[in-house]
DNA sequence: TTGCGGCATGCAAGCGCTTACATTAATACA
DNA sequence: TGTATTAATGTAAGCGCTTGCATGCCGCAA
């Protein structure tokens, strides 16, 4: 019943009665054929409901106009408004978008980038720099264009668009002893292969080294689910000392932290301060709204592209990292001491 | 910089002193191969960080295990997990995953089939029923296999797996008479182009229709977005008569009208209920919890897969439609009368 | 020794496309 | 009319891979 197999150019050129050359001339250099061939050439295609083999096209051509991006799960908002940002700035200049995810796992990421790259990208969309010796060799061998997201660091080679995790994590911190906090714990995302998760503790960690008076009573990871993040939270009360503030990695962490407290009958932030990350919709949802960290994930998707994209064309005054910068959101769940 | 091309076949036979045809068998076939020649060729691809070239593959082999999938947004989480479902499944099978994304538009989920298929995509994935008269035919002329997920319908006959739009609409509508409200009003999604949005919507309606002390005050449509459901919340508000209960076609219509009615004074679901539809983390993250109809995410995305698989192992046997069942799932935003 | 079957491997065609180069036709000018 | 110039189109090679078929080797039975 599907057997019936797609139109080749050879096709085509049958029925519009010239040479396979004309035609492929036709769909990528439109002005180098004649006003009447041409017609007759779209029609056919039409008619035929021609598509154009990629497979042939990359082996004739050696470039695919494909860019693939890996990143750690779709299964939360996290990445997906930056990635559409992305894929829409790609999309306008013709190159389609890979998507495969890691589940925060090295080795799929390793996996994904092989099978990226065997479907022939281009180049490459990373989120973070922390990866094994063993991909990062595999990425200079290949010389795949590549650009890293999420992150921003000038001393690595390759470039990247994003934030300073170190920096965001100390000014979220910075906040929140500014409001009188002085008894902090943090949860985090599972820090081995995520140096966004671990710059982050590392800010936080400064901020708080620099102010004597403040201790870090616990700090807890756990995967980024609302459960792991309550029984975060659990751990963490269950502690000699409680903290009067709990600065969270992700947003996802926060809300399910402010989910058991308000399932503990504990009032925020009068019984306890909470702080998120990302400043996802759901921020925005949780009564009291969620104080956080805003990422410009739409301005990063498309500055992303750029970057990515000015490096495939082999301009590279221009692919130079950028930093962005976040901002702290404050909603009602860091309280005055 | 990045130029160096990478390895090939003959580039990988060179090195292990055979001809490309072993190289191949090795990679696809590996008992073909004699154990120590084996040995060698695997140590060549891991010298030279072999890749096998997809484009050169496809073409070989007019086959590429690659199936798509259209959804009509990445940027709420109302695909997310059940993308993410169907992609596991998959690649457990041995086959890539290509998301593309339509923004709810037929026109661009047109080009995204084209550019999915041109990608040499074996199958495609794409969202309820509705779609113009020309990408039907399109699908039909390179028969295309393809499923589709969101919706049920026997009568259609494309395979599909999911829920009854209409069904899962009147039951929840069913579900808030009950509860005694009397007057109701709708926000929806935009329904052109949309069948699931529009089924949801006749769903209500029947229910209604099935209650002559039922009234349907408002039907609002807008986008999933926060901001323009605040608007139709407004414009609801707004009329004559206010209903006692908004049944919303998304969870994000719904937390977008209750955001919008806690920042006019209003109490839910004392003053006002609202259902929603879907179950998205948001629902259970919002005070109250919001009611809504839950949507077996995981369930779709896997069965899909499965459907998908053996509709592209030829086995007509199996590629039936499936139809899941949505649970309405009682949070807080639904009032008794 | 010969012949046979079976295994491991090589050879080479061909998948659909692009593109440098060759060919042809049309026009301009002396 | 003949020649130079240019525009339109055709020819054919080759991109990296798979695979049917041919080849050569081995051991074994007759």
């Amino acid at each position: 019943m599907w057997k019936k197999s797609r139109p080749s150019l050879e096709d085509v050129a049958t029925l519009a009665g010239v040479s396979t050359a004309s035609i492929s001339r036709c769909i990528n250099n439109p002005q180098k054929v004649a006003e009447p061939t041409r017609l007759r050439i779209q029609q056919s295609i039409e008619v035929l409901g021609y598509v154009p083999h990629f497979g042939g096209r990359a082996l004739a051509r050696n470039r695919t106009n494909t860019i693939g991006a890996i990143i750690p799960t779709m299964d939360n908002a996290m990445f997906a408004s930056g990635l559409q940002a992305f894929q829409e700035t790609l999309s306008q200049a013709g190159v389609t978008l890979l998507v495969g995810s890691s589940n925060y796992d090295p080795a799929q990421e390793f996996e994904q980038i092989r099978s990226l790259l065997s479907q022939g990208a281009d180049g490459l969309l990373l989120i973070g720099g922390a990866r094994p010796e063993k991909t990062r060799k595999f990425l200079t061998q290949h010389s795949v264009p590549h650009i890293l997201a999420w992150c921003y660091s000038e001393t690595v080679d390759v470039p990247s668009v994003g934030f300073d995790n170190q920096k965001s994590g100390r000014s979220i911190a910075e906040h929140v002893i500014s409001h009188g906090h002085r008894n902090l714990a943090v949860i985090s995302g599972l820090r081995a292969g995520n140096d966004r998760a671990e710059d982050r503790i590392l800010g936080i960690q400064a901020a708080i080294d620099a102010h004597q008076e403040v201790h870090l009573l616990a700090l807890e990871e756990c995967k980024y689910s609302f459960e792991e993040a309550g029984e975060a939270l659990d751990v963490i009360l269950s502690g000699q000392k409680r903290p009067t503030a709990i600065i969270c990695g992700s947003d996802v962490l926060a809300v399910g932290a402010m989910l058991r407290a308000q399932d503990l009958g504990l009032c925020i932030p009068d019984d306890i301060s909470i702080t998120g990350f990302d400043d996802i919709n759901l921020a925005r949802v949780t009564t009291p709204g969620l104080t956080t960290v805003q990422v410009p994930q739409n301005e990063m998707g498309r500055k992303a592209a750029d970057v990515l994209l000015s490096l495939l064309n082999g301009s590279t005054e221009q692919a130079q990292s950028i930093e962005l910068m976040t901002t702290i959101i404050d909603r009602g769940t860091l309280a005055h001491i």
